[in-house]
DNA sequence: GAGTGGTCTAGACCACACC
DNA sequence: GTGTGGTCTAGACCACTCA
């Protein structure tokens, strides 16, 4: 009993459809997030912890290791659990500019540039891992928030995954359109890097030739592991940055 | 049975004192790499592969749950358990230039461009969570591969967490020296985006006036929260890009 | 030595996907 | 209906940390 110990009402309610873990889980990260659990703060131990709900150890653990796999808590045998002393955002997403600059405050908006199906070239289908020469969709839109240009966007899909309405395309993101047709996202390969703008470029993003862009490209993967998307993005140097948390595998 | 039914030769050994189910997760693991378990192919059932190993269902379960936390299989309830399609490269890890390098195959060296303990300024003060004007070891570098710049890596780290001689950074990462120092890193916030180059960092890294940089901010804590290291950094666009897999969050 | 998390067991019932 | 993963229980022993 070295630090406080920390006094909790935690309850479950078993009649939820919702898991027991998970109900622990989510008390113990609102008290995390209002404060109530103060940083560095101990947790009881799992025993007494289980005793006191009524449930199980090994629900217990579930819930504790479901906020130790998002950083909120730190373990350590033979001392204790612990709520971690440094805030800890949201590890890195798979992120969405549209949702970025939503969460931001921003209103982005979207233009259509091209929407168009065609045989894939040579580096589209090796991204993909589809043949050359077989259809794909791209899709080209200009991102902007509070009337400045933000982003280029270049997408290429496979055909007969999802419908790519010009309205829908400009009412929302492109994620959010591939999860509404039942895609369901499982992994993606990001490289970032930064380059000069061209002539076009700088005219398309209100920049000068020459003007430092920030480069993103990224190839998603469903639950299947099939490539569902192949983007080649460019951002504004000076009106984005990717700015993401990450956890040190332990 | 709608897919091969794999047949494995998976072995446990109780005398071992590797966790049982860290055994079970190596050896999928090592059957996926070396292409033994096909991507697509469905592991058996829970229940007949714990009867198989002579485990119980919950230790085989944690065995699974581990590779599907790293992308390696698909868990889908009422189907089964599959490995992914495509391959799944190591998630974003804490990336650190020197490893990066030495993987791909550069000799990465380094020269120490300054090492000095001073006050901290407002601005890395903030950073690093301390009082402005505290003392903090600041440390320039200049990284290079096959002779040519790469990177000027400056950093700021509390005084008194490790000693960094000029040799050990010349011969190795900071991070690996953090790391043989005894601190324990738990998670970092990122922020990369891009700018010109002034006249002076063109000098530095071969590069004119106005080259596209790529920029890495970085604040990396420690596992009891505190703030273990603030880095600014700049890399060659020419030259450097950052290259990562992630998970979606399920 | 006392207290903690780490691992493990042998069951059980439920929810969902597919035929 | 059948088979799968999802959740849960009530114990047990071990390994590590700290006083």
């Amino acid at each position: 009993m070295s630090t406080t110990p920390v006094n909790l009402a935690l309850t479950v309610d078993r009649s939820s459809p919702v898991p027991l873990y998970f109900q622990v889980a989510q008390q113990l990260e609102h008290a995390i997030e209002t404060g109530r659990l103060e940083p560095g703060s101990r947790l009881g131990n799992e025993i007494e912890l289980a005793g006191r709900l009524g449930l199980s150890r090994p629900t217990v653990r579930q819930a504790i290791q479901s906020l130790v796999d998002k950083g909120l808590l730190v373990r350590r045998r033979g001392v204790g659990t612990q709520v971690v002393h440094s805030q800890v955002k949201r590890p890195l997403e798979l992120s969405s500019l549209y949702d970025d600059l939503l969460a931001a405050g921003q209103r982005p908006t979207t233009s259509v540039l091209r929407s168009a199906t065609g045989p894939a070239s040579a580096a589209v289908a090796a991204a993909l891992g589809i043949a050359e020469g077989a259809e794909v969709v791209t899709v080209e839109r200009l991102r902007s928030a509070h009337g400045e240009p933000i982003a280029r966007l270049l997408n290429h899909l496979p055909v007969g995954l999802v419908r790519l309405e010009t309205a829908d395309l400009e009412a929302t993101g492109l994620y959010r359109l591939m999860r509404a047709a039942g895609i369901i996202l499982h992994s993606a390969r990001q490289t970032v890097g930064a380059r000069a703008a061209t002539a076009a470029e700088g005219a398309l993003l209100s920049e000068s030739e020459g003007a430092p862009l920030l480069t993103m490209e990224r190839v998603s993967f469903d639950d299947h592991g099939r490539a569902v998307e192949y983007g080649t993005h460019i951002y504004r140097a000076t009106r984005y940055s990717f700015e993401f948390s990450l956890l040190v595998r332990p």
